[in-house]
DNA sequence: CAATGAATCAGGGAATTTCCTAATATCTCC
DNA sequence: GGAGATATTAGGAAATTCCCTGATTCATTG
């Protein structure tokens, strides 16, 4: 199996190539630091997968590189490599061709079953991804888009309430500034936790960051 | 040469481990996925260097971490081995104790490089971030009384419950992060709120973010 | 050595939040 | 017009937080 490694950090590379060396059935063909390099390794080698790193600089470039190597080589399985477990990543890489999406913080032994997965023709998704992606699946055909998305998703009270539960404020504050009941604050509250699946502060405030419901 | 490193992606500390055991005169001891983990792993094995990421969870425990190691154990020599060239991380890691400051994205060579250095005695900065370095000195008196810092204005434990606070935990998930009681984490928010001025979450939220005391 | 700051823990009482259930008034969509 | 979603409010009990005061230990500093 022929492996090209991409990706901005040096550790990562050499960390990469030795753990797959290491490896009886792989072997590490080249290495490159950006997309545009990604690329013409692929071009030269024609490896048979390619770890890519999706927040190489510049830019989204590593998005753009799974793209036009998984169109001009089909045959090189693409696996995603990145420290973030976003969902919008997610979606992003798998429409633009690539076969595999692996956290940066998995252990050694998951990157090598990925490596295999899609060698093997098939896909593999970090395990924690992947309800995500089966809830978008189920749900694709009555909400054909965005069902993740929270002006859909969510009332008008539900979309003013969350941002300023995110920033911090409290029930009663919350409250005062809208000119309603605690009570009411906290229904809306309670509601549109349980539509979008959160269940403390701290994810409420990252799912505001995500949605960019809020700024700093 | 005995090392620890510590950092809370996989691959990272499984690379390093295969380069450095590589290396004749080096050898990985131990390996840590955060802070407190890399704390126990040098009080265990007292190792020479320890590598630390900066960017681990929770909060910014790689620079917690970073102040407690130089604090207790003086002869580990600290490299922080970070993402970011950020020129605040740089300084922050140096007044907290640490040797060496390495990117990411160098070469293998100059990580080696780095860790023999601080090995010798020396210090080691990535070049790129040395004229910043050399810049602060020249103009070293306006950053002495900076009151606005938070790194000399609170103490370890505050700038540990701090960006907790603002990302939302309550007391008691704090109290059980950090393995103390409610009470504690009580009386060192009360008083860094003092010390700072806030007086509620949403401040709290404020301000860690303006500090780059949390990230997003 | 005394003073200070830091970190730890505690008690008590008030305020707030959380978690239930439950009811009513709009409003829109079919 | 009626079904269903949305907005509003309520009550009560348990959990949590907030706001005081106060105390101990340890390290540093004057």
């Amino acid at each position: 199996m022929r492996i090209v490694i991409a990706d901005d950090h040096s550790v990562v590379r050499s960390g990469f190539s030795m753990i797959i060396n290491y490896q009886e059935d792989m072997e590490v063909v080249a290495t490159a630091g950006d997309g545009l390099e990604a690329y013409r390794m692929v071009q030269k080698y024609e490896p048979d997968v390619i770890l890519l790193d999706i927040s190489m600089p510049p830019g989204e470039s590593g998005l753009i590189a799974t793209g036009k190597i998984s169109q001009d080589f089909p045959d090189t399985k693409i696996i995603i490599l990145t420290m973030y477990d976003d969902d919008e990543y997610l979606f992003h890489s798998l429409k633009n061709g690539a076969k595999g999406y692996v956290l940066k913080s998995a252990p050694d032994e998951e990157l090598l079953d990925a490596i295999r997965s899609v060698y093997a023709g098939d896909t593999y998704v970090h395990p924690k991804m992947t309800d995500v992606l089966v809830r978008q699946f189920i749900t694709q055909d009555d909400m054909m888009e965005d069902n993740t998305n929270p002006f859909k998703l969510l009332s008008k009270r539900e979309l003013e309430i969350l941002p300023l539960v995110a920033k911090g404020y409290g029930n009663k504050e919350i409250a005062e500034k809208l000119f309603i009941s605690v009570k009411t604050v906290e229904a809306h509250k309670s509601r549109f936790m349980d539509k979008i699946g959160l269940s403390s502060r701290p994810e409420i405030l990252e799912y505001a960051i995500k949605k960019k419901l809020i700024e700093f």
